[in-house]
DNA sequence: TTCATTTGTTTACGCGCGTCAAAAATATAT
DNA sequence: ATATATTTTTGACGCGCGTAAACAAATGAA
């Protein structure tokens, strides 16, 4: 590769013998221009690695290539995951994606979301705080930035929700439990931050009453994003005070369960479905830890890479049609059950 | 708030009642103009609402507000602990952090040097793979973009390191495990990624050598950023195969202790210090999950608020200094012993 | 008040690229 | 070969802001 400084399109047009509109468009989009051009271009490219410059391209462009990815809690592996391979399928599909967490703070969402609208991204996949949104301001922000919400749906906000049936989830714990020993009790934070954490009671509910058994629904204080920690002491209050109305326990996610556990083995409780266990444990979300806990944990496991790649296709999609889809589109995909040691 | 539609800097100059360079030079840095005109400025801020086009400022600004963070696997809730607070700093100095994940992937993190580049950042905190990646390249960046190390050292390259003491590390556990029952032995990937791991090993040995012991080295294979899961199947093999020449181990990382006590559980074996028990466990990094294991992990933690205050505390004196530092300095912290159920 | 110093203003140019319209060149169909 | 559709070129302007130089105004100490 030849060292030449190319300072400009206008140089490196020149040194390709194709006119700088030409580069321009190809730039934009490489198939814009005719199969012989490209390969000019590209044979070009590899000669003198010339990258136009990011600034001078998307002041004037109608349309910037960056994709925003706004995550609300990126220290949980679960959104470092799915951040991952949503991060992946942007860039396949030649955009230019940038990760942001808002750290389980509101005004760090809303300082998030004021960074991205001076980014003038081609779109934007938000995963909203949840309860500790403002959600005007992010009704706002949608209005002007073409968004997909995922994980956490917010009402009637953004052009299209993805995420997980949470009835799918809490239906095939609470028939398996049901089915393999007694009906579970379902154990929650008192004031969940997420709307997902709602629609798992509102399941449990419905199908304890479809099963024709009664729900006991076990909530814990505590607020914040630390739901190992808040489980934990939950558990550890619930378990002294002999609280637990059933030997077979539901929790609302994995976080909590993970504290669950920890507050177990504090008491020397142990926990899965052999002779010697007293307490069978599961949850829902398949965390990347669950496979490591002691024991292992039996979950319902979301469908990581349907939720992804159909958020990017979505979100590709609302791009495609200018930043406008003809009604709201809400998808949601189905748990799998994974049997493990904790129930 | 007016809704005026503030399409520029000379409009907003012109509301102000103020040149557009002295506004330049305001946004450019708050300090660098008087206080009567900065008070007038911010007022008109406020009744505005007018942010300057981010792509027009850096397209001609000598350095941009810019700082990149790249961490070399995201789903490590340790780096996503570690990126939380350099991020906090980075904004709190001014600058505009993006965060970026090699997701243990030597192309990434060649791709992300590369985005940096034509980001020209005023600066960037890097936390390379290690052994996988193509130091090359990094010192190649390193020379054209202020760059700092952190967590994993490339001897000569970047204008400084900060890090954690590993020998301060492996001192304190070896000598607790030691003087509270019998000696450890060490138990570590074969071809560890990361330079720490070797940095650990030699610390054991020589630690043992000093107290006059005899040292064990388990070594298991596996390849990858899975930790737990590759102790997992390490541990399975060298308990079942009845490998383990002591009852004391020392993890070199949390995570490939996590994996460790999910093997002990699958085969039935009890970790701690109680009677019952049969075999002590600790490690090193205080990884978030590691007080919730059961039993919780005796570890050596990390220092996160020193190393992450100081890394951003060199990179802005580096950026102050226009890229070079006198001499290239190298900043270990040291461990702090927790002492848990493991051990 | 006076004078030196700091700070702001005016004017003007440039950055690198997007984009547009009209003309020219090339490809495709007849 | 001719007509038509597609692609590229030419030439030009604008985007929003950085920056530089010469000048004017404000400040502050003597």
């Amino acid at each position: 590769m030849s060292q030449n400084n190319i300072r400009n399109m206008d140089e490196f047009a020149a040194l390709c013998g194709i006119s700088r509109p030409t580069i321009s468009k190809y730039f934009f989009d490489p198939n814009s221009v005719r199969q012989s051009t490209r390969d000019r271009i590209e044979a070009a490219l590899k000669e003198y690695d010339y990258r136009p410059n990011i600034y001078a391209m998307n002041q004037n462009r109608r349309l910037t290539k960056n994709i925003g990815i706004v995550v609300p809690y990126l220290a949980d592996p679960f959104f470092a995951e799915i951040a991952r391979v949503i991060e992946r399928r942007c860039i396949d599909a030649g955009f230019t994606p940038t990760l942001f967490s808002s750290h389980g703070d509101q005004s760090q969402e809303i300082a998030i979301l004021d960074t991205l609208r001076s980014l003038r991204p081609a779109g934007v996949l938000l995963a909203p705080l949840g309860r500790a949104s403002d959600k005007a301001q992010i009704e706002e922000f949608c209005r002007d930035v073409p968004t997909i919400l995922f994980d956490s749906n917010i009402e009637g906000v953004g052009a299209a929700f993805v995420g997980s049936d949470n009835f799918s989830f809490v239906s095939q714990t609470v028939e398996y439990l049901s089915r393999t020993g007694s009906s579970p009790c379902f154990f929650e934070m008192r004031d969940p931050a997420n709307p997902n954490a709602n629609k798992r009671r509102h399941a449990y509910l419905e199908m304890m009453r479809r099963m024709n058994l009664e729900p006991h629904l076990v909530k814990i204080d505590g607020a914040g994003w630390g739901f190992e920690e808040i489980g934990r002491v939950g558990a550890l209050k619930v378990l002294k005070e002999g609280l637990l109305p059933t030997d077979t326990v539901l929790c609302s996610n994995d976080r909590l369960a993970i504290g669950f556990l920890s507050a177990c083995h504090e008491l020397g409780i142990r926990v899965g479905r052999d002779k010697d266990c007293t307490i069978r444990l599961a949850s829902h979300d398949d965390h990347p830890y669950s496979r490591f806990t002691c024991p292992s944990l039996t979950t319902a496991a979301h469908d990581y890479e349907a939720v992804s790649e159909h958020a990017v296709e979505t979100l590709l999609r609302l791009i495609d049609a200018g930043g406008k889809l003809e009604t709201r589109e809400e998808t949601l995909f189905a748990a799998r059950l994974i049997m493990r040691g904790s129930a």
